[in-house]
DNA sequence: CTGAAAGCGCTAACAG
DNA sequence: CTGTTAGCGCTTTCAG
């Protein structure tokens, strides 16, 4: 077994509490500076590790952040943990990491496990645009911010990619390159990114003076290869009405389009022009390498973090807004002039 | 505030004791049904949840398990993971996960972290050949196994790919397309895999009655793509003796040595085969599509997550051996005939 | 079947 | 500066 508080304080002849307090950074001032020293020393001798359940119970707090995520098998989110955790972790909190798979049951369920572990806070890259869980949790008002997703209602700060400069950013680009006929595949609309490029696509067209019918917009009904393979297919079909650029929700819809276009003999660059987000590891080494929008990952993790803690630890209430961070555009061999 | 066991005993008009049974399931039948009945009623009611602090205290039991990897954003343990956490969560563990980098004191420090944090057991994906965290583990007897990486000592259940028949596939599959000067860029020899690897490689090349010394070995720096561009840059700078086939010690190194190649006008697989380890994601999307060996990382979660559930109720103590797991080859384009 | 009481290990308020 | 005390919320004997 490990040795308790108790332990240490008989071995250096002290009263618990006196332990306690010299082995506590904020109270150590409180007890004379032989006996800290006295008391750390045996401490470390009998290499006392403090019963977190206890102190737990008796300060409630944890130490401990809930994480959740769809799924850490999606690149886009190791990052983001990581910044969390170089934050975080450096402060002495340790996560707890669930994956949901964008199922609001067994986000909820999940979020109400880590709840009775007493998480001090949590960061959420789950969020749907309406959230119960986010609500659940505004309303308890515990520290939470998401990540990468925000909701409808502003309820809790959020840090994300600034996903309508992007949209324009794209399309602006295309447009100097002669394209005028460009598509959408946008990705899920109950998730805000999907949502928000899909409205972004839509103003843009419009601000920049492009045919809406000549822009079509198809909604994919996952967020991976297949999804954006299914969802181009009319797309591409009519060999004369088809878009000569085609605007992917992520990534891996970018992939599955490409898939189609290649299995329907459509060249990419030279007929279709492909444009995905958030760059995912190895984009630079398919074939053609996707030109994409770098999402900063860590950056968001680390800003996520930077915010719950502060909120955490009471130096500052945050407003429940969203901090957008810019969002380079990639340029590689999936873009190029539109054919004439 | 939530509520307490005192708040929902009060309610239901019984003593906290009994409600705290009526609540169990392992002492429910204890209580009379109409008891249990109402209890959980208006514990639901008041959305009682436990406060695990209070009951870890008593029961030294905490449902937690600390979950230690290399690094999250490396695609070889996401999926391993996801298998530990399905089986794991589904028994109502949860699962603290922290990122070594591959250094020893940054391990031994989290581990102690999660300790003190009393998870009830460990799942380590960081071992190397030899490791005091291990031995630490060991001595203090607590539910531990590895996984993807085994110890020198024999301390610990393990659970990974079956690499000395994976080699062994490999050369033979080389052999048989025609190449007799096989080199292998081993990955870095303080971790279990490119230590084994390395080792098969040179008894099967004595096996098979290969020349060693037309079978060269260079150890790499590292696991990723740099280290795999630089160890195989003397290895193919001599065209008269330069191998045929190149075996990387995983997919990294494996692109690496492509990239090597492609840099000084050497094609794969025309001039030299490239094999590489584990098939992480989009291995078969780059140029030329990487032949390599399919790690089951969901299966080695899954597997390892069962053991250590199994030891830390007590249903059986595991031997402290490794389990390995069979590993496909997958064909694709970077391997062909040897020239002649 | 239910109630009473003790105590897990720690911290924080207060007294000396 | 150090000791005393109480109690966080729960489970688990032991009595009734």
């Amino acid at each position: 077994m490990v040795s308790t508080l108790a332990d240490v304080a008989r071995a250096a002849g002290v009263h618990p509490g006196t332990a306690s307090k010299a082995l506590n950074p904020d109270s150590r001032h409180l007890v004379a500076a032989v006996t800290v020293q006295r008391v750390r020393e045996i401490a470390a001798e009998l290499d006392y590790q403090p019963n977190s359940f206890a102190r737990g119970l008796r300060t409630s707090r944890s130490f401990t952040i809930g994480l959740l995520v769809p799924d850490l098998t999606n690149p886009l989110f190791p990052p983001i943990v990581r910044g969390i955790e170089e934050v975080l972790g450096a402060a002495g909190y340790s996560a707890l990491i669930v994956n949901t798979d964008n199922d609001a049951k067994k986000e909820m369920q999940l979020f109400m496990t880590l709840l009775s572990r007493r998480c001090d806070g949590f960061i959420l890259a789950t969020a749907f645009r309406q959230d119960p869980v986010v609500e659940a949790i505004s309303k308890r008002n515990i520290p939470a911010v998401l990540v990468n997703r925000s909701t409808e209602s502003h309820l809790l700060p959020a840090v994300a990619g600034d996903e309508v400069a992007e949209v324009r950013d794209a399309i602006k680009y295309l447009v100097k390159l002669g394209h005028r006929r460009i598509a959408h595949v946008a990705s899920p609309q109950n998730l805000s990114p999907g949502y928000i490029r899909h409205r972004a696509f839509l103003t843009t067209i419009r601000d920049l003076g492009l045919e809406p019918e000549e822009c079509p917009v198809v909604v994919a009904t996952g967020f991976n290869e297949a999804a954006g393979e299914a969802a181009s297919k009319e797309l591409v079909s009519h060999s004369t009405s088809r878009p000569t650029a085609i605007l992917a929700g992520n990534d891996q819809l970018a992939i599955g389009v490409m898939d189609r276009l290649s299995t329907t003999g459509i060249k990419c660059p030279e007929d279709i022009s492909v444009i995905g987000f958030n760059d995912i590891p190895r984009m630079d080494r398919i074939n053609p390498a996707l030109t994409t929008f770098a999402l900063p990952k860590h950056e968001m993790g680390v800003k996520a973090a930077q915010i719950l803690q502060a909120w955490i630890e009471g130096t500052s209430i945050p407003e429940p807004s969203t901090i957008y961070l810019p969002c380079p555009l990639i340029i590689r061999d999936s873009t190029g002039p539109a054919p004439s």
